[in-house]
DNA sequence: TCAGATTAGCGAAAGTCTTCGCTATGTCAA
DNA sequence: TTGACATAGCGAAGACTTTCGCTAATCTGA
């Protein structure tokens, strides 16, 4: 027996971790109807995973409702920022920076969201001159 | 037997490749004596590892020189933007602003990076103004 | 209340990833 | 050439992830 708590979200885990970011809480019914528009698993697959999810914390669930209802216990937004810490530090060993400016790269991003990135330079900027 | 080509590399593999960079092509002796000040494992284990990290197309190898010298197929650069492209799209649906304004967020960027950064999206605007 | 449908859960199987023992091959000096 | 040592490779074990068959518990309507 080994570690059981914190990790990283695997793929599937993941995958299941932004259904219930979308649909927000919802019984395993739902859960399985989404993920089963991008991936032909057996119901008691989702049911084995939420378990699984359960065990280590990454979700809840209200087993007072009937059925029980799951939801995510960290927000996307915080999930993302521990993925994208840990991405930073196994890639880029730390170096933040060459990150956001791959990621800047990639994006289509809209005038608007330029803007606001600009916004958030501007607040970083600020606060050690 | 299933897929032998692309996909992300592991967790292991990602540990060598950062070695690979950092140091530039190597022999294994140096890409496991690197190793060994991360983990504790044997020589053998990385022999293997590179040799299924060759299956996969991650390293090439100089099989003339003696002992055989190890390169990573892709730049860090170029492997960075690939996992940062799949985790906006495992984590964030395709939304790439809100990784940037996260890895934006958790950076300490030196006043220098933030002018990159800054250089970077006066660019972007320019394109499609 | 009971039969059929829905929901929950277990345990084992299949697929990956990582590890290493052991064998084979290659190199070099005496 | 041969012994000692470095290098390469195979195959199997162990750990973890994902899958599902089958059973148990629960719910619903007639």
């Amino acid at each position: 027996m080994k570690k059981h708590v914190a990790g990283q979200p695997t793929e599937v885990e993941l995958q299941i971790l932004r259904i219930l970011w979308e649909l927000g809480p919802s019984p395993v019914r739902e859960i399985h109807a989404r993920l089963q528009t991008e991936k032909e698993t057996n119901y008691s697959t989702t049911v084995k995973m939420l378990s699984i999810m359960l065990d280590k914390g990454l979700v809840k669930r209200d087993e007072n409702a009937q059925p029980h209802i799951y939801r995510p216990v960290q927000s996307r937004e915080k999930t993302g920022q521990r993925m994208v810490s840990d991405l930073i530090e196994k890639v880029y060993d730390g170096a933040a920076m060459s990150l956001v400016l791959q990621a800047l790269a990639h994006s289509k991003a809209t005038p608007a969201e330029l803007a606001e990135v600009r916004r958030l330079l501007d607040e970083l900027e600020g606060q050690s001159p």
